[in-house]
DNA sequence: AATAAAGTTTAGACTAACCTAAACTTTATA
DNA sequence: TATAAAGTTTAGGTTAGTCTAAACTTTATT
């Protein structure tokens, strides 16, 4: 399906539809040119090129809004993009934050059998190594309902469900603190001076971590299992 | 390592390799136009761009011979292709008919880790689903000794190898017929008058295949196996 | 050995994706 | 509300890979 776009024109649209989760829905395009590592001349040419193509609608100097098409369309890249991630993680043993580049280039591998077999082989899987959810071949995404790690509540049982921030040195640095994905956590204190936390992972190692941090890790609350 | 080179680059240095197997080591302007589906106008551009890169020498109209650089690339996008091919068949299940379009894309994923782990995964194989070897990170190959089926002894036990034909039509015939990699099998006659065979497969079904077909299998003598 | 046929290269054009610099809109500020 | 600043678009150029058509070499044929 994605085959009829070229490399340049998925990555744009996965990049627009990111910057699209605020209020009016609109990529501008400043940020878009940031998100591509490019300049303001080439976003603009590529948005008024994916409007020719019918995949958004642009009004000058007023930014592209995705339609379902482009929406669309996005999703199913994203989607290529998180299944590969998960494999990488799964099978091949990658850890969080080395997944991101490898995926980014995995995700134009346009079959679509290669994906289904994929997604058969990782049994359907509904979110990828950071929590994230995992589009389904129509464009769903599972709802989630996460907390923030710095708003959850003192002495509860949580577990990480996912992170809200991707950059390669947070993750590494959760990985190096023990904060894995899965992992129990209890919030033993909260120094309200700084808004730092005393958390203790898997009933054992106990770490502080800062309200920076805090902030982006995504937590849901730990339903204790029945034997 | 081939990150340095372009997809395009790429292919044509494997189209070039696989070309330079006759006893000259040179491919020509025109069959390399026509395995890349291509203009012996744009060949030639790609050929002059090569060596010009340092790849391969060209003499103008006398084609192009791969140097040792040149080589040791092309060898490498080769065992990405056959490693990938070998992971499609091996772990995502598909035949062996189906892995040459995927392979083709998923070898110019430039990540050297991650080729690393695939191997790894696959524990260092030697040969991929067509029976072809695998060449190692250095770039050298597993020397191989097949026979062709058309030219095996009657009555002696075999074990298909490989092939020497990688069309699709080819490879879906075979597998039709339960001529699959590594299946045993026997010549029980040999029809003089248009070479065609009668072959076991596996001591149980018994098939006609024709000289055209027996040409391209590859087999190996069956050792048996110890108690 | 001359010439026709086959094969190869060069010339010139096209598209996608990029760039810089200049022109133009919008927004913010005095 | 005029003007400066910020942001966006257009104009014109570049590179990789492609094409067709013309020019040129090599090989084959008489």
């Amino acid at each position: 399906m994605p085959n009829e776009f070229t490399h340049t024109e998925q990555n744009y649209l996965k990049a627009i539809y990111h910057l699209s989760n605020s209020e009016d829905n609109t990529a501008y395009t400043q940020e878009l040119a940031s998100a591509m590592s490019t300049t303001p001349a080439s976003a603009s040419d590529m948005i008024k090129k994916l409007d020719e193509k019918g995949l958004l609608t642009y009004v000058p100097y007023r930014g592209a809004k995705l339609n379902k098409k482009g929406e669309k369309t996005a999703l199913s890249i994203i989607r290529r993009h998180r299944l590969w991630e998960l494999f990488l993680t799964e099978v091949l043993k990658f850890k969080w934050d080395e997944v991101h580049a490898m995926a980014e280039e995995l995700e134009h591998v346009s079959s679509d059998l290669l994906l289904q077999r994929m997604d058969k082989f990782l049994s359907h899987p509904k979110f990828d190594p950071h929590g994230d959810p995992i589009p389904d071949a129509n464009g769903r995404l599972t709802e989630t309902n996460f907390n923030s790690l710095s708003e959850f509540a003192k002495n509860k049982m949580a577990i990480i469900a996912g992170v809200s921030q991707h950059s390669v040195d947070f993750l590494k640095y959760l990985e190096h603190s023990g904060l894995v994905l899965n992992c129990s956590i209890k919030i033993i204190r909260r120094h309200s001076f700084d808004k730092s936390l005393d958390v203790l992972i898997n009933g054992k190692k106990s770490v502080h971590i800062s309200h920076q941090v805090a902030k982006h890790i995504l937590v849901k609350l730990k339903i204790a299992d029945k034997p």
